[in-house]
DNA sequence: AGTTTTTACATCGTGTACGACATAAAAGAT
DNA sequence: ATCTTTTATGTCGTACACGATGTAAAAACT
């Protein structure tokens, strides 16, 4: 067994953990202008898909737990975003829906992904789109396989 | 200019928040009966490479900034996991040695990457490792063009 | 030598992440 | 119908991340 493994560049974790914070910083710039953050943004795009969910289908979808998403969210519902409405049927669901301003953003956010490309010196060429649609399925490979091994071991 | 992009599977950002927290949940397992957490073993992991920097030098490698770096490495010190001595010849620096504890864990630490594997079900065959070897450098090509976007834009 | 700028590190405030635990409602079992 | 278990959400404590700001030492400038 040799130690070649705990060098940092023969790590895959390292590269993802560094690239996934890089991004983020790179999406900030703009999603300052609309007064919200990453995670924050994520729930948004979730809510731009669907009109009405639980606090637990949103996790589902971001894969997060509702000890981060239940402060996440009445932030944003102080924010005016959305709103946290106890379900009549079952009153241990909350459901989410997003405001007139929380729908009116999507506008506004449609614009981010492109400038990002810009910013990134990206041409939407030929090349470039089959590069990142690759490294974006073997990244939903890895998550598959990291899911599967959450659920088995516990 | 459609909404399409504004969906969450059409996103590269997504499954690289995702990919990251899974894969670091999955080391968490391994690194708690350590007693440390990932980015403490990131330190690590860069220190046994060397045998003393400053607390910047780390932040270069980790992609982190100093406000992160420095209750991190107090903890770590607290551990006795390493040690912080001012610089003599340069009284800003904060010089960072492993203690003889912190070497030692690199022994325990070594296994962690094969165990993960295992965990994963990858079997180590040319295949998978071809493909986890092309991943890795998709993301540093990534890294590399945010780490440029960064430096341009400011 | 004295002044300005840069560098290296630290502190503070806000917002995630997440394990551990709490609680009330719904579902299932007897 | 009562009891047990599961489900959905929430709270709490700890540890990152990171922008903004502070501070002292070193380097550069005049």
């Amino acid at each position: 067994m040799s130690y070649d493994q705990l060098k940092l560049e023969n790590q895959l974790c390292f590269p993802l953990y560094a690239a996934s914070r890089l991004i983020i910083r790179a999406y900030q710039e703009d999603l300052d202008k609309l007064g919200i953050t990453y995670p924050q943004y994520l729930v948004l795009m979730v809510m731009w898909e669907y009109e009405e969910l639980t606090v637990n289908e949103i996790g589902e979808k971001l894969i997060l737990n509702t000890n981060t998403l239940t402060p996440l969210l009445k932030r944003m519902e102080g924010m005016e975003i959305l709103t946290r409405v106890q379900s009549k049927t079952d009153q241990r669901k909350v459901l989410i829906r997003l405001t007139d301003h929380g729908n009116e953003m999507k506008v506004k956010a449609a614009e981010i992904p492109a400038k990002l490309l810009k910013k990134l010196n990206i041409t939407a060429n030929e090349a470039e789109i089959t590069k990142a649609l690759e490294l974006k399925n073997q990244l939903y490979d890895l998550i598959q396989l990291l899911k599967q091994s959450e659920q088995t071991t516990a």
